[in-house]
DNA sequence: GGTTTTTACTTGACGGATCAAGTATCGGCC
DNA sequence: GGCCGATACTTGATCCGTCAAGTAAAAACC
């Protein structure tokens, strides 16, 4: 008998878990929305969304000949539909420019500015901090250890797209 | 020199992460918004946001007594401010009942209905193979060490909560 | 027993997310 | 070179999430 999991604590739930997956599949979801909770108290006070952030340090770590707006929403961290208009409030803060790319005119590029520039170097400092601090109770082989188990999880997850065809016939 | 981790590749990124620690960070960000997104697929065809499925779930669990609103907040997976909100559309598509309590007239009691139950019973089997395939790869030693090692995250989270000043002093 | 504080929501306003449908453009194919 | 399918967004509608301010009831205080 064993004594109510910590996770089983922080949501107050008086049952046991009905199977360790369960609880581990809670717990991934609870300790990432805590997560992402604390990295976006440190953005925003900057005026921007965490999403907004993911798409700023992708520009930066772009190529000079800019990157169209669809290869933006594959690189995000949390799938963004609205890609668009996301890019459109981050060019209304003048942090990102736009243009149609003269090659392909169905595309529109996109830069980081330089005033997005300046944005992500007041940030970078805190943001490893915050990295560091979300991971730091791990020890690097923890860290380790934790990686590669995600990367499983979400292998498993890909390689089993049709687990239920609950989706297509709608 | 080591090759392109998955998390990496996943995201298109060129450059090495920075730390080890940024790599967990994002990867559990990335894992846990693939997983939501699957979990969604399950119960989405059913009517129901996962967040109100989170809902449903804690009503089911909890007293005949009925909860009161900020109580099921509380419990939620994901912090949930819009929580009053979220019920009424739950009452809306009568799948739980409210009442003001009679011995505290500021409190809202909820309650889970028939209709919710048979809902929720209706996706139990597919939620438990969801979690299931969720974990499946990690094995019950490693759900056990993911489960822990995910706690460790956020007991380091909830005890630095001042890490950054920033908020407080809007 | 009346005032202040706290609690438990409720409401309004607005930004963000999601899905479906539309538009412009490009690349192949005859 | 004209059509067809695919690509790369764009736009509209709707819902959801979030923060701030408000209200009503209970609790604490004097």
């Amino acid at each position: 008998m064993t004594r109510a999991s910590q996770v089983q604590r922080e949501i107050r739930q008086r049952r046991p878990f009905k199977s360790r997956a369960q609880e581990g599949t809670v717990g991934l979801l609870l300790t990432a929305d805590r997560v992402r909770r604390f990295l976006a108290r440190i953005v925003e006070p900057h005026g921007i969304t965490l999403q907004q952030y993911n798409v700023l340090r992708i520009l930066r770590g772009a190529a000079d000949a800019g990157l169209p707006t669809l290869d933006i929403a594959e690189r995000m961290i949390e799938e963004a539909p609205g890609i668009t208009r996301l890019i459109e409030r981050l060019e209304k803060k003048r942090l990102v420019r736009r243009r149609r790319c003269p090659t392909d005119r169905r595309q529109v590029l996109c830069w980081i500015t330089t005033e997005g520039r300046d944005l992500l170097a007041r940030l970078d400092g805190s943001m490893s901090e915050g990295d560091a601090a979300v991971m730091g109770s791990l020890g690097d082989a923890g860290v380790e250890t934790l990686i590669r188990m995600l990367d499983d999880v979400r292998t498993r997850l890909i390689s089993s797209p049709g687990f239920l065809a609950t989706k297509g016939e709608h």
